[in-house]
RNA sequence: GGGUCGGUGUCCGAGUGGCCAAAGGAAGCAGACUGUAAAUCUGCCGGCUCAGCCUACGGAGGUUCGAAUCCUCCCCGGCCCA
């Protein structure tokens, strides 16, 4: 492997560096590094998944990195959106959140004892933001910044041009408890690094202004590409919502597919941003891309390993052999422990025989999530888009019937060209 | 507190008494073409017991045969003044 820097440079992944000095810092090794964390969900998804790879690759270089859960900034930050204010998070519920995090971040990060002085931590900033009263704050941090600098700040002033949206105080405030963070890893564990995504610029230099003023000493930014899909708008949502990387929300086979589908134009990056493949077999698949771009090899590659990581070698290789038999149009004669093994790895819901001959195909549609309402199951159907057991369904309102179980008990259903669904009737 | 402009479907954005489930655009979905890609073309794109009905244009009332459109009060946001 070559240097960390080098390798990192190789894949696109610094963006803005405060200053070059803290790369060479970097290769040689021993900097304590932080990026933040949002712990409203007990799991991560694909959104942290660049941040998740890069402080690995910090930490196989020999640094230490800090995973920073925002368990009080998450309670105001970001009331940008139709949603709402935050809901404040209960004790309890962070500390659920924060344990299933932590389980996730030991696949990326080695938490344990045995990393030595590159030891991955997972803190949460409620520690201190939970401590400090409102003068202390103001005293100690507000002190050090001047409306006009954070007036300034591009993401405030985005909102200043908004005439109908404004900018409450409370969002106002974050980039100062952002950098108050960076100041209390800087004193309490020595971090001077802070990474984050390219939109994290104008709060972390607010960290090393903050760090500079109180304590005189230097401290570094780092900021990652923003992931863009293809048509340039945000990665990590589909249509059915946010991709999880926890396998009770989003199942090994939908990681699988939701990499597996990328783009042509992106795949190259994500190839870069989210496997430890060496450059050879980078560029390789680069030029089988472009090549034989049919064969989606750089997509089945960044699929197999991000899902290798998040979920394991073993379901991995389930993932990749439903995703190959799912497309294969056999269904229909597969033998029944095949079938049985697929059910397990698809999208699946479970039914009572008493229903069949009565079931309404259209009920079974909504309560699969493949469609969202009757209408629009009965709009897919006309429109032919709806498939049973691998064949288009003509017929809006048609039953659920005994012929067509396979097997005696599965019947599959299909949206379109790639979203399925199994029944499974006991 | 005063003045003023505004709050429309997932988003942007027309509509200013009936022809409005509401133009147009974007996003999304399906079909065709493909490579489980992109682009392109076509259709769809509130719900339902679907030739009909119900719910919807910030909220609650009112005027009217009839309101997203007019009136009253309230809530929320922008701008200006104090």
């Amino acid at each position: 492997m070559p240097d960390l820097v080098a390798d990192l440079r190789f894949r696109g992944l610094i963006h803005q560096v405060t200053d070059e000095a803290i790369l060479e810092r970097l290769d040689a090794g021993g900097v304590i590094v932080y990026a933040g964390f949002d712990p409203s969900a007990p799991s991560l998804h694909v959104g942290s998944l660049l941040q998740l790879c890069t402080l690995r690759r910090l930490q196989q270089g020999g640094n230490r990195p800090i995973s920073l859960a925002g368990g009080a900034t998450g309670l105001i930050g970001d009331p940008g959106g139709k949603t709402g204010e935050r809901s404040l998070l209960s004790p309890v519920d962070l500390d659920a959140n924060l344990a299933g995090i932590r389980r996730q971040l030991g696949q990326f990060l080695d938490l344990t004892d045995e990393a030595g002085d590159t030891q991955a931590l997972l803190l949460d900033n409620s520690a201190w933001l939970g401590e400090i009263g409102l003068i202390d704050f103001l005293r100690d941090v507000g002190k050090h910044f001047t409306v006009n600098q954070m007036v300034a700040k591009e993401s405030v002033k985005a909102r200043f041009e908004r005439p109908d949206q404004g900018i409450s105080y409370t969002e106002f405030s974050y980039m100062l408890l952002q950098a108050y963070d960076f100041l209390r890893l800087h004193l309490d564990y020595g971090c001077d690094l802070q990474l984050g995504g390219s939109d994290q610029w104008g709060n972390i230099t607010m960290g090393i202004d903050l760090i500079k003023k109180v304590a005189g000493d230097e401290a570094y930014g780092l900021t990652t590409p923003l992931v863009l899909k293809a048509d340039g708008t945000k990665f990590g949502k589909t249509e059915s919502g946010t991709v999880w990387l926890d396998p009770g929300r989003t199942s090994p086979y939908l990681l699988y597919q939701f990499f597996l589908n990328a783009d042509d134009a992106v795949v190259g990056q994500y190839l870069r941003y989210f496997t430890f493949l060496t450059h050879e077999q980078i560029e390789a698949l680069d030029v089988e891309t472009a090549t034989r771009p049919e064969r989606r090899a750089a997509q089945r590659a960044v699929a197999k390993a991000v899902c290798a990581l998040v979920h394991g070698p073993e379901e991995t290789e389930r993932a990749e052999w439903a995703s190959a038999v799912l497309f294969a149009e056999e269904i229909a004669t597969l033998d029944e422990q095949t079938l049985l093994a697929l059910v397990d790895d698809a999208p699946s819901g479970i039914w009572t025989r008493r229903e069949l001959g009565t079931l309404p195909l259209v009920d079974v549609l909504v309560a699969s999530g493949l469609v969202s309402s009757k209408s629009d199951a009965r709009r897919a159907i006309s429109q032919g888009g709806i498939y049973v057991n691998n064949r288009r369904e003509p017929e809006a309102e048609r039953v659920i019937r005994t012929e067509d179980l396979l097997h005696d008990r599965y019947v599959f259903l299909r949206r379109g060209r790639r979203d399925y669904h199994v029944l499974r009737f006991e």
